[in-house]
DNA sequence: GAAAAAAGTTAGCCCTGGGTAACTTAATTG
DNA sequence: CAATTAAGTTACCCAGGGCTAACTTTTTTC
């Protein structure tokens, strides 16, 4: 069984995954226009994923992760949301703009990059304090809308005037 | 004319740039051995770039950049940099891993992300002194070596102590 | 300067992952 | 329930981008 999934089947397993109804149920169709793909395309996907276990496929019927496949889907999929947060709450690339890039940015990273990204974004949602911004990072954000210098520093000395 | 390089190709165009002697010209071999693929790869890659007018390469021969091929070289080492930067500098992974990621995500982000990247680079640079390690990076840095929170933090409380 | 080694090239293969056209099955609706 | 429409499928084709094997040219070296 080769275990190694290719960019796109990862992105057409995160599809199933997120497009799952209650009963865990979709559609090529809707894998189709969610990915911006036609249909054929997604049908071969499927069968490359159904051969490796991790897709269950009637013919003409339903599309169902086995849990096998959801497992891969979640681990797909988290690592596609820090991405997200990343890009868009840190900083500040325009949401729509930040989930294509996070979709294709996640399958470009290495395991030791990603974890120190979700680090990165779990230390700056918790410090100082959860789910309020660090200092620095509106000082950032600031920056970057209008290239002021941060409000607290002086730009000449670079010493922080406001100790 | 068509103006779009693929992201194999920008790879070949960075690859030449960076090896050019002097005098601005380097070897298939060299080449190939850089991006670690086989010397046919290299001369079907350089075959596309020099129907562009990218390159120059004569039967035998050196390879040379155009100065068109060298502007837009330039411009792909650059996005490379700014990647190797934020990964290496500040997330801190390791040079090796952080090289060949920036090499990999450098063709899968947009306009937007990267100008993005690039201002937070230089905010992370350039304050609150130029060169001088940030207070919070130095906080992320910690934390994300030790797990430890912020140094300055009370973790329960979320406040700082330090004031 | 001839023989060996190294570099460059060509031809042809393979895999990934998209697409269209044409067909079949399922679902909808008058 | 027959006709229409929508969904799914199949059989191709195409481009990108790597590879190997075999050949040619250039460079080295004895």
């Amino acid at each position: 069984m080769d275990s190694e999934l290719t960019h796109s089947a990862q992105d057409y397993l995160e599809a199933i995954f997120l497009l799952a109804d209650r009963q865990g149920l979709t559609r090529v169709k809707e894998v189709a226009d969610r990915l911006d793909v036609k249909k054929p395309s997604v049908v071969s996907a499927i069968k490359a994923l159904q051969k490796k276990g991790l897709v269950v496929h009637q013919h003409y019927g339903c599309l169902e992760l086995t849990s096998e496949g959801e497992e891969l889907a979640k681990d797909i999929h988290r690592r596609h949301q820090v991405l997200f947060r990343f890009l868009h709450h840190i900083l500040g690339v325009k949401a729509e703009t930040a989930e294509t890039d996070a979709c294709r940015l996640e399958h470009h990273i290495s395991p030791q990059t990603l974890a120190l990204l979700i680090k990165f974004v779990e230390f700056t949602e918790t410090y100082p304090e959860r789910d309020k911004t660090p200092k620095w990072l509106d000082s950032f954000q600031r920056f970057a809308a209008t290239g002021e210098a941060p409000p607290c520093l002086d730009r000449a000395s670079g010493e922080c005037r406001c100790k």
